[in-house]
DNA sequence: CGTTGCATGTAAGGTGTTACATGATTAC
DNA sequence: GTAATCATGTAACACCTTACATGCAACG
């Protein structure tokens, strides 16, 4: 964020997170992000001096080093991407739905739907502001990414409340019937031999 | 995991977990995995034995108690849900493009979609294994679920890498331009104003 | 008889949160 | 004048990973 070459607060920074990062990464608290500029400044990768000292606010803001450039060109060019990494509780919720009830299940996947439905208002909106600027053109795309991404999210919590209660009915038929099979120790070795099986490439 | 009633071991739990819980939540390392179930057993909510004394292998198995049952089903029933959350590694960097080039953000992004495809071929054969068990209904309708995260994911991304080189041009363009807008300090009330303008609801 | 998988754990450290503490400025 | 926002930080702790350490069993 400091190589948008802007002298930046942590306070910016982290409204700045909150405004687009958050959406398909994360946002961090302010205790972190005022520990982490420091942890920056002690590496040589920032300068931080106070803003404003009469008349305005005390602020720290924070400006990128040479050596912080390099550092986050490194970091653009050649760092490995970590895959992402998604954690999804309404879905864990849904996968041990046998411990709930279908009603339970779908009414908390309402609830799931309708805060997506509102984060994917709220960076529309909020893309709008990223139009403008030339310099946020990747932010933008991102964000628009992010937009259809809570749209294809809203639309699989809608088809997953479709099947609760057919999963319900397989679920209680096997309950019905005498046998029951549960995950058996040494079934992950079955399951790895169907796979190598099925798998000729990889 | 101990819910499902069955006397299951550390190593156990871990396999499971890479199974399927991976895909819409994570997978915990071995070593978080022993030592939460020995908290687990401090609380009392399950009990361990050693099986396969002689001959098998040094194995300790959990099983669930009626204070276990008691905590899961509140769990299931009762505790909030978080939000889903997403780290997505691929589209911070292109969110931070301009750092990079067009040709190094799309080919990091095909690989993006190479795993994203490794992933999805991946639980498909692994859900096949769930088909067979009642018991797993509502495991199984997770793994549908991933199936179908993986496929939007996958549209996603390559929709992404169509949009970058036309991004570039309008950042490039915005360099050239004597006038480089630039995040300003204060410029988060503008944007809340034009947020709070659009909206009515919320 | 050596590689892979099964099986369990400890120690150290990184990442990130919540709770707490403080105080100035702005808007209504 | 009082509520919201701006603004910065410390302390404690929760969560989770990597590196390390160990040993047995099964497969070829």
């Amino acid at each position: 964020m400091l190589a948008y070459e802007e002298e930046v607060s942590g306070y910016d920074i982290k409204k700045w997170a909150d405004w687009s990062l958050r959406h398909y990464y994360w946002s961090p608290s302010f205790s972190q992000v005022y520990s982490e500029l420091k942890r920056i400044e002690n590496h040589g990768y920032a300068a931080s001096r106070m803003a404003g000292g009469d008349g305005g606010r005390n602020r720290r803001v924070y400006k990128i080093t040479d050596a912080g450039r390099r550092a986050v060109r490194i970091w653009a060019l050649d760092a490995p991407v970590d895959p992402p990494m998604l954690k999804h509780g309404a879905l864990m919720r849904t996968a041990f739905g046998h411990l709930s009830t279908p009603d339970t299940l779908k009414a908390m996947l309402r609830e799931h739907v309708d805060r997506v439905e509102a984060l994917q208002h709220r960076i529309a909106v909020d893309a709008v502001a990223a139009e403008a600027e030339p310099a946020w053109a990747y932010a933008r795309i991102a964000m628009r990414w992010a937009e259809r991404y809570y749209a294809s999210e809203r639309e699989l919590a809608l088809e997953l409340i479709a099947e609760i209660d057919a999963a319900d009915e397989v679920f209680n038929a096997g309950k019905r019937g005498e046998s029951f099979p549960r995950p058996r120790p040494g079934h992950w070795r079955e399951i790895e031999e169907q796979v190598k099986a099925t798998e000729d490439d990889d």
